[in-house]
DNA sequence: GCAAATTTTGACCGATTGGACAAACGTTAG
DNA sequence: CTAACGTTTGTCCAATCGGTCAAAATTTGC
């Protein structure tokens, strides 16, 4: 019997080890092709073990991408979390935009992820964006207005300024390869994150100076 | 005989009526699913003819996809393209995040395929990449180096400043879904367009004053 | 109007894919 | 040791997909 298919039985250390392995392989591969463009084999065979035994601990195909995404969704949007208005509000938006260029940069695979799934319409995600989503965005728009209102920043709509942080940096981890291509073989070989972070970091610091 | 196997021949009215009937509808239907999420059946059907037919037109998948795709990278790259130094550099600007934006809003089908192309590494597309959009870029950062060394604009690496115009303005049509569900059903109906702009407008106006 | 060329169609094919299944193999607790 | 449970594998299947092909239907040039 399947490891879905047991009702609450709980995961023995073998499941944990192998359920870890396969998404991250899953990770590895959806990732690189997106839903449709990736098997099972290619999972299975990224995750070293055979097809049928990967079936075993995820049923379906569609399965393990949903506990991916669903998973990864946390940690993507820790560095939002973490923003509120203990500091110095230009601080602050700073560290954000930092943080994010550094999940960029650490962590591609999972940013074009979430890029891929937003492209096809979001189909398995969207009472997330709806939901938790939409609720932290608000939340933390609501601090940024109180900085404004406090004369800390600029005044502008603070659901787009974080729209722009997400676009700006994660643009380095989904358009990675027309970045490299444009930049060309010199810069496009590394430090092109210290130049992403300096352009972005005067951008935002001089155009939202109050 | 084939469309493609001919050697040469001019193409007849209904080859160019339905070849374009085609394009339109593979534009449809790739940028909904991606290239390997995407089926010829689905693509004949969105033309209203049969797979067969559809071959005949263009005999293999690809083929309709990278006929797609480089006939869209000149659109595409136009508005930059139009970015030179006749005008006020900060107009220029403006002009050039206000008609991108435009084409996010106009044409976000082309935008959706082009990311989704650049998302799985660009294979169809890499040498473009390398080669005219290079090209391109290398020029129009160097127009933008000699408005900062006249003083018109702030100093950054104008590389990067494109590549953020590119993110910001593109993240509207990419990510609409997100975009809608983060502002809700009021603002994620219509007008959120002028929102972005007016965003953007403030943070490149100011961000990038000398 | 007719022959040649073009266009359309239905039937078909091999390869790939997601997934089912039962049997074999390992592991572990008593 | 052994019985129960967990894990792995080989085999198989139906559906889908990209693409072929020959024949039928249509259009075009004269």
């Amino acid at each position: 019997m399947s490891v879905g298919t047991r009702a609450h039985r709980p995961r023995t250390r073998i499941q944990r080890e192998k359920r870890e392995l396969i998404l991250e392989a899953a990770l590895e591969v959806f990732s690189a092709h997106g839903f449709r463009g990736s098997t099972i084999d290619q999972i299975a065979e990224a995750a070293g073990m055979s097809k049928p035994n990967l079936l075993y601990y995820f049923r379906r195909k569609e399965d393990i991408f949903t506990t991916l995404i669903h998973r990864l969704m946390e940690t993507w949007l820790a560095p939002l979390h973490e923003l509120d208005n203990v500091g110095d509000p230009m601080t602050e938006l700073r560290g954000y935009i930092r943080r994010k260029l550094e999940m960029a940069r650490d962590y591609p695979r999972e940013s074009r992820l979430f890029a891929n799934e937003i492209l096809q319409g979001a189909p398995r995600i969207m009472l997330l964006l709806e939901g938790e989503l939409k609720a932290l965005v608000d939340e933390k728009a609501e601090v940024i207005r109180g900085w404004m209102r406090d004369g800390k920043i600029a005044r502008c709509d603070p659901r787009h300024l974080i729209f722009s942080i997400w676009a700006t940096t994660q643009h380095y981890a989904d358009f990675d390869v027309q970045v490299r291509a444009v930049l060309g073989p010199d810069r496009g070989g590394d430090g092109r994150f210290e130049d992403a972070a300096r352009f972005l970091e005067q951008l935002y610091l001089e155009g939202l100076r109050p």
